[in-house]
RNA sequence: GCCGGUGUAGCUCAGUUGGCUAGAGCAGCUGAUUUGUAAUCAGCAGGCCACGGGUUCGAAUCCUGUCACCGGCUCCA
């Protein structure tokens, strides 16, 4: 028979040829490394038997789809060892990840990372058996038999469409419900590492049990795991958490509450550089700015409709002279009122307003994570009051906008998602559809790639989000851009037209960086605490050699300090070698060392945080190229 | 909120099967040293062992409750 490469070439194979022979028969290195084979666009098992006139892509190893492949072998050989250890385990799913793979399990008793080397050593043997993996196709009732003290694998084959084959995998006295494809055998494992144990509800849903899930990785050689688990080490060293206490930006205090950060006068001094930079773009941008309390009446809320589809993430109220008032979760309602305070003609529109705004939100104990996910957080808030005809424009100038902001930070790699109704919303099935299709028309005109996240709008329309990733590769929702038409109905927003008659405007929110805490956590990770200058806190720090150069030291501070670079003068009695390390260890991007050569020549020797060492300059060049790299943002 | 883990000095960590006055390094303070590109030396000070309740002759250590943190899940900027 004949089969069909790739490369639209033909090979002949014997008539009962597999997977494993049309590697064999294209060349020796392609069968050694050959793990799976994509037939007819279907991936399948290398001992899967071919047809006459088959199109063949033989999987290897190194390949995405054939590192996904090991990492779901990985699974298996890890539930083989925890059945084998932990009898009367009942088992979920086993699935490869981005990174690496894991299994869910409901065991008799509860396991820890303690556990994990024990359980990898029982892997260990079993590669060793490398008991090849054989696929079985079998009936519904056959299949329920041979699952009948699994009721999470019976739960996944009631729901299995009636006309798909169920198939299963057996290796090592170990037999799964499983699609395929695997390794040939499980001896071809030959570098994993179990990393943790984790809680995860069964299918995703919390009302389902708790089961245990152990996350490993799996790669194909010794060396890239090596690899692959020092960079999770050089991960946790970005730690905006570590950095933010090493470099003293801000702390989280148990006695003023969890979730709630305090920031540091370093901390504090990046922030207000990045929120001065944000005022002045949003004022080029054609912004104006707005300001609003931080509590309002509970009738505000009600109006809202947050009261009815977001308490949830509301703080209960307190009560003034018999009044319910709200600590604000958003700042949409109060910019509305400023809308509404008078009359507004179409030739206003369209209208922007932007505020760093405060806002507070009950966030379950759980999920708080730094300064990554808060209960008080700032949102670099605006909202866009526009015409129909607007729309679309609007949308297109914020995407412009945050693009031009993320890039300024040093970002330019972001997931984008275009969320979808949820359950829980208000409005009508049009004004849903219409505001979809307005932000899927300017993604796809500002050429972006995006995915569609369904369900995951808010409650009051679809949206647009940016997410960044953070050190360890988790995604953070920071950019958001949401249409809504329900907002202004409720308040009864309007303005008068050219045809003198009353007309809806539609309203954008948006924020570009998310929340100031987010973002700086992100950033902070981005950069590993070395911020660019522009950013840094402190962006030299001057060392005199000795005692009898501080008056010189001083002469240099104040001259910086006139051209507005931020400068410290480290006077204390420490070798230069010990002042040149603190300043290292702070991350500060310029140390100027000075000591009789500088003071005669009217110089100074400067060492970049970057470069090191950049030999003698005079203050005069230093200060205008420190000048030139901070309007540059650099 | 849920599952598992952790909580000792400002930070990073020791602290044996429950048993002397809970230790170290860094940071801090004091003194000496005046130093040339990642740590000069010496001394001093610093702890309600997260918090509450219990077991015990005796608890940092064992049990229990609460809080916080860490890794996930669910949820979100």
């Amino acid at each position: 028979m004949q089969i069909k490469l790739p490369d639209n070439s033909l090979i002949e194979l014997a008539g009962d040829a597999n997977g494993l022979d049309a590697a064999a028969g294209i060349g020796p290195r392609l069968a050694k490394a050959a793990i799976a084979a994509r037939v007819n666009g279907v991936l399948v098992d290398l001992s899967r038997s071919l047809d006459d006139g088959d199109r063949v892509d033989i999987v290897t190893i190194d390949s995405t789809e054939g590192l996904q492949v090991l990492r779901h072998s990985a699974a298996h050989v890890l539930a083989d060892a925890v059945m084998q250890l932990y009898p009367g385990t009942r088992l979920g799913i086993g699935p490869a990840t981005g990174d690496g793979f894991y299994y869910d399990f409901q065991l008799p008793l509860p396991v820890s990372d303690a556990d994990l080397p024990a359980i990898e050593s029982k892997m260990e043997e079993i590669v060793k058996e490398a008991a090849s993996f054989e696929r079985r196709e079998l009936g519904r009732e056959e299949a329920a038999g041979l699952f009948a003290n699994q009721p999470f694998k019976l739960e996944l084959l009631a729901e299995m469409p009636p006309d798909e084959a169920i198939s299963i995998y057996a290796n090592d006295g170990f037999t799964d419900l499983c699609r395929g494809p695997h390794l040939p055998d499980a001896g071809r494992l030959r570098a994993f590492k179990l990393l943790s144990v984790a809680g995860a509800y069964w299918r995703g849903n919390e009302k389902n049990p708790m089961l245990t899930r152990i996350y490993g990785t799996a790669f194909p050689t010794a060396k890239e795991l090596d690899r692959h688990l020092e960079n999770l080490k050089e991960a946790e060293r970005r730690d905006h958490r570590l950095l933010g206490k090493q470099l003293d930006l801000f702390h989280i205090d148990d006695e003023v509450g969890a979730g709630l950060p305090l920031w540091h006068p370093k901390g504090a001094l990046v922030r207000k550089i990045i929120e001065d930079f944000w005022r002045d773009a949003h004022l080029d941008n054609g912004y104006e700015m707005v300001m609003i309390p931080h509590i309002a009446s509970a009738e505000l809320w009600k109006t809202s409709g947050h009261w009815d589809f977001y308490r949830e993430n509301m703080y209960s109220p307190m009560d003034i002279e018999g009044q319910e008032y709200i600590v604000k979760p958003m700042n949409c309602p109060g910019h509305i009122k400023i809308y509404k305070s008078r009359t507004r003609s179409y030739r206003e529109l369209p209208i922007r307003w932007a505020e760093l705004g405060t806002v507070y939100r009950y966030e379950r104990s759980g999920v708080l994570h730094g300064l990554l996910r808060v209960r008080g957080f700032t949102q670099d808030d605006a909202h866009i009051f526009c015409r129909g005809d607007q729309l679309e424009n609007e949308i297109l100038a914020v995407i412009r906008f945050v693009l031009f902001m993320l890039r300024t930070f040093g970002f330019d790699q972001y997931d984008v998602f275009l969320s979808t109704r949820p359950e829980k919303s208000v409005g009508s099935d049009d004004n849903w559809a219409r505001a979809t299709e307005a932000l899927r028309t300017a993604l796809e005109k500002s050429e972006l790639n995006f995915e569609i996240d369904p369900g995951e709008g808010v409650f009051y329309g679809p949206k647009i989000d940016l997410k960044i990733r953070d050190a360890l590769g988790r995604a953070w929702q920071c950019t958001t851009i949401q249409v809504d038409f329900n907002l202004p109905e409720r308040f009864d927003v309007t303005y008068i037209g050219e045809d003198n008659r009353e007309h809806r405007p539609i309203m954008i929110h948006r924020a570009l960086l998310g929340s100031l805490e987010r973002f700086m956590g992100c950033l902070i990770e981005h950069y590993a605490g070395a911020f660019p200058l522009w950013l840094a806190p402190v962006q030299a720090v001057i060392l005199p050699v000795a005692d009898r150069h501080i008056d010189y030291a001083g002469q240099v501070a104040a001259r910086l300090r006139q051209e507005g670079i931020r400068i410290e003068l480290d006077y204390s009695k420490e070798s230069v070698g010990k002042k040149i390390r603190n300043a290292e260890v702070d991350k500060v991007p310029y140390m100027l060392v000075v000591g009789d050569r500088e003071e005669d020549a009217g110089d100074v020797s400067v060492r970049s945080y970057a470069e090191g060492d950049l030999g003698e300059q005079p203050v005069d060049e230093l200060v205008a190229d420190l000048a030139r790299q901070v309007e540059e943002k650099r």
